[in-house]
DNA sequence: GTAAGTGCAAAGACTTTGCCCTTGC
DNA sequence: GCAAGGGCAAAGTCTTTGCACTTAC
């Protein structure tokens, strides 16, 4: 039923020159369920192709944000961490204490920062909502 | 009515060893009303005392955050910024035209993020709302 | 063929740290 | 007095960039 974000369609879409080391890096992102930084995504696609450099995996994902291929979080540790631009938005939960990051989607969350936004005379152009938790006890 | 937070003081009851430089830092955060990164932080405490080197501006600004007596945020633009805690939270809108930064509050919304990762199974501990927006024509 | 892309290493931006001197309590 | 704090400069981490070589179209 779902069906896998073709990220090295998109980039041809987009009209970028198709080399070896794009599409192998857009494939990473592609089959990526999780949200690498560079340098595992440098490891990665190096598994595919040892031919590529980290300057390149740093430039192709500049190149591929600015095109809105793919999302880039900083989610507090210092470096960036990446995800091919998903169809629907989402935001993060950050378990704080195993650093695993659950996405979620809320309508309801999605038009309050809208509104909230207007209502202070803003039209909102993007948002970043993260949640940092741990997780529940069943007695909680 | 309102009252300045005076930061020096919460140092002192946190049991902080109170240094000229200290001291001098924790004024200019308590006087500060936007959300200064280190370089700036450094500039303005240089003013008052210019014996601060800006190795002492990172140490006392890791030390105060983990005492929770001030904030860090990461908006993007690369550097830590600033703020002496505030009595009550708020979260942030960025305005993407000029970097303006305008602080909110909306209960309606701290509600929806708690019930939101009750919903996943999670006790939030902390939370990050960034909006980014333009200002509204008169005509939108 | 030619402009765009890449690898490599050097350089940048921001932050931390080792060492020795200074200072708060 | 003595351990905690600070200045300075070196080093660390993440990211960008100049240059010469390679490659997609």
């Amino acid at each position: 039923m779902e069906e896998a974000i073709d990220l090295e369609t998109l980039c041809q879409q987009k009209g970028l020159r198709m080399t070896d080391q794009r599409r192998t890096i857009a494939a990473v992102l592609s089959k990526a369920k999780d949200h690498p930084d560079i340098e595992e995504i440098h490891r990665r696609a190096a598994l595919r192709d040892s031919r590529i450099s980290l300057a390149t995996v740093y430039r192709t994902m500049n190149l591929m944000e600015e095109l809105g291929l793919v999302d880039r979080h900083e989610f507090g540790d210092g470096r960036a961490r990446f995800e091919a631009a998903p169809d629907a938005h989402h935001d993060h939960i950050i378990n704080v204490e195993t650093g695993e990051i659950v996405e979620f989607v809320d309508p309801e969350l999605e038009i309050l920062q809208r509104q909230i936004a207007e209502r202070l005379g803003y039209r909102l152009v993007d948002h970043r909502v993260e949640l940092f938790a741990v997780r529940l006890n069943q007695d909680e």
